[in-house]
DNA sequence: CTGACTGCAAATAGTTTGCATGACG
DNA sequence: CGTCATGCAAACTATTTGCAGTCAG
């Protein structure tokens, strides 16, 4: 369950924006794939249909998907952020190696009485969470044995 | 229960790093203080006890500290990690408001299941996790009000 | 003494902004 | 056609690295 790009194109026009060739070839990198991907990964795999898009471009798009809630955006080891598409209403999370960055989504956790609990407590209005596991994934498990 | 300055001092020594002036200073610094620090905000508090301490200086102290596991890195918004007193053994995580960027913590969540779970299903090793709750403090729901 | 540490300056990486040109609607 | 979008260049922020001088042990 993920947006189509059709359905992400008229999102976007009824909220006033244009959909110009550069938002549609980002849009396709980004439904096109399962992974997690930086607006410099983005760049590069794009470059390819449309030589000349900027980095720029890729940037103020992706800002504007994320902010719409359109695809999601998590921060990895690193200085860089990483996007995905999201998968509406299907809250998730990630699980990642800390040897080779891949990261593995999952979407059950049952954070909601904790969440209530410390709403009350800290008087916060609670909008989200980020829950990520860190660990070694079964390849790097066995590399780092055989090492 | 955190480690003292002392402790800490005595570790760094065991490990055959040296216990320098600046490095003093900087750890003070981080003991002395409750809230998260970017690297930058230590660098002001600790430039009035000693001007002329280098950014990088703290850079690399920091390094080693969250390297031996004496203070925990976080990544808040924007793109500043920010370092905080490891309380060890008492795992914690962090609430954080999207507006003002206040950090509170808390220590219990109740993941073990669902660690167990995850690591049976990806055949992981899975060594840890962050999670963070994001939200608006109540002093900024106030303004967000008010606005 | 000597290797580890410091601080400067410069390099790098990721991201943002100003601005003139271009194109969607 | 007006307005929003693009792409270049330059600015910015956070962080890292090279290096020569300095100091803890």
């Amino acid at each position: 369950m993920r947006y189509s790009e059709k359905r992400i194109e008229s999102i976007l026009r009824q909220r006033g924006y244009k959909i110009t060739p550069q938002r549609r070839i980002i849009l396709g990198a980004i439904v096109g794939s399962h992974e997690h991907l930086t607006p410099a990964e983005i760049y590069e795999r794009v470059c390819h249909e449309h030589p000349g898009i900027g980095l720029v471009t890729i940037y103020r798009t992706l800002e504007i998907l994320a902010g719409l809630g359109l695809i999601c955006e998590i921060r990895v080891a690193g200085n860089c952020r990483s996007y995905l598409m999201r998968r509406p209403a299907e809250h998730h999370h990630h699980l990642i190696c800390s040897d080779c960055g891949t990261v593995i989504d999952f979407i059950d956790c049952d954070l909601g009485e904790l969440e209530q609990r410390l709403a009350e407590e800290t008087k916060f209005k609670i909008n989200g969470h980020i829950l990520e596991f860190i660990g070694q994934c079964r390849n790097c498990r066995k590399e780092a044995v055989t090492r």
